[in-house]
DNA sequence: CGCCAGGTTGATTTCGCTCAAGCAATGTGG
DNA sequence: CCACATTGCTTGAGCGAAATCAACCTGGCG
């Protein structure tokens, strides 16, 4: 582990390349010092866990670059993946500021680099710093618009048209335009987690697959997908709040 | 408007009945008395609407006596129950910090009395008591929690499941235990509402009543449900969970 | 080479949605 | 006070979608 963490030394956060998206924005000289001593940063390879669901919350981490996966899990082996968090995207605050365990399970989605700010760090610069507190409060605020989002979507679209909306928001993070004019989306998760994402099961998402593809929409092979054409993707999401 | 309209002049929150449990208990006196100036309360009918979905944000609103019901529409007449929100709770926070229109509408569930602390009163109140934000953060760390719950909940449970687990939550706000034991709930919400609460329809929570009621867990008639024993809904909870 | 996880496909059954009718409670205008 | 519309809820029949169970494929990997 200690070759792929570093501790302190580094100007952190505020020269980080992502600090503008970053709760960490903002911080004066003093409580960039104190964030820069308590601050370390550590490799994750690919699936590899960064906390899980009932540890003791031992501060918060900050994705770096890569991507992670935040997953609720049951004792019947049932798996629910709540959000993808990216770089400049905070993690764990919640169980922190409750001082609860955590309530949900992290691992990297592919080779990332994750900061962890330890609690008395945190701490400190909550009083230190009110910018903190109101970043968090900003990024709480839009989790919870996500979440009342996405019941909302479970409740009123099909499953299908869940998939679609699925890989629209996909098509921006992972996606990647080539010159005939399509998009050509590296999938960050397992069907199995596509599934939970939309309330249904691994088979249903595959034949649903099925369908767009004999439909022209989208050509899925392993976890890369093809869309010819964007447009249609949010035509078929369109017709149906039109009718 | 103007009868049912107190305005300023009262001692407000921190005398208010529910100021433990609201987001204005710790003021000091510089920013009670600014609260207080700004603040009004008001009656509200059952049914009637505070704020309407699309609505430009005032300013916040807190629950004083009564019940509300926070609800998400879309064009074409789907509703979604997001919430209830009872005495100390704070609504409409989200749009005021996030500066959009309102996310969702919100009315009474019955009589009803609810501040309102608008716009400015909120922000200069925000600048002079760090505690606001703080509670906030709180709050809105709780309503992450409860839809990532709820998203579990959808995921993994079947509707009767669903409907026993809302039971449960009803019970403690809305519940009343009689002498022999059995507990006795006035639904705040129409059959619509509730299909809406466990994603599925009208009719579909019709029949699993029936099916509660020849189980002999729960009696529904009209708004009024009564339940034997609550021990058998949370046994047939936990049935499942243990499997 | 065989194992294994992840994914697809098929057959069967269950479940919930839709459409439709009926019913009770409430309200409204004549 | 009665005919009538309205709203909320229940019930039924038919149908389509998805869950389940199971077999099978495929690409790594020891």
């Amino acid at each position: 582990m200690s070759d792929h963490c570093e501790r302190g030394g580094f100007v952190a956060c505020r020269l980080c390349h992502v600090v503008r998206r970053s709760d960490w924005d903002g911080l004066d000289d003093a409580a960039a010092a104190l964030l820069a001593r308590g601050l370390s940063r550590r490799e994750y390879a690919s699936g590899e866990v960064i906390f899980a669901q009932g540890d003791v919350n031992l501060g918060v981490h900050c994705v770096y670059t890569g991507a992670v996966a935040v997953r609720r899990l049951d004792d019947r082996g049932n798996s629910l993946l709540l959000a993808l968090a990216y770089p400049g995207d905070t993690i764990g605050y919640h169980s922190f500021l409750a001082g609860t365990e955590h309530t949900a399970s992290v691992e990297a989605v592919g080779p990332s680099v994750v900061c962890h700010i330890p609690r008395n760090t945190l701490a400190a610069l909550l009083e230190a710093a009110p910018s903190v507190a109101l970043h968090f409060l900003k990024r709480s605020i839009g989790e919870i618009e996500d979440a009342n989002d996405k019941l909302f979507l479970q409740a009123t679209l099909s499953h299908r048209h869940q998939l679609v909306h699925l890989l629209l928001v996909l098509v921006r993070r992972h996606g990647r335009r080539l010159e005939n004019g399509s998009h050509l989306i590296e999938l960050p998760v397992s069907r199995r987690d596509l599934a939970s994402m939309i309330g249904t099961r691994q088979e249903t998402v595959s034949r649903i697959i099925g369908r767009l593809e004999t439909a022209g929409i989208a050509y899925f092979s392993g976890r890369q997908v093809t869309i010819p054409n964007v447009e249609i993707l949010t035509a078929e999401m369109n017709q149906f709040a039109a009718a």
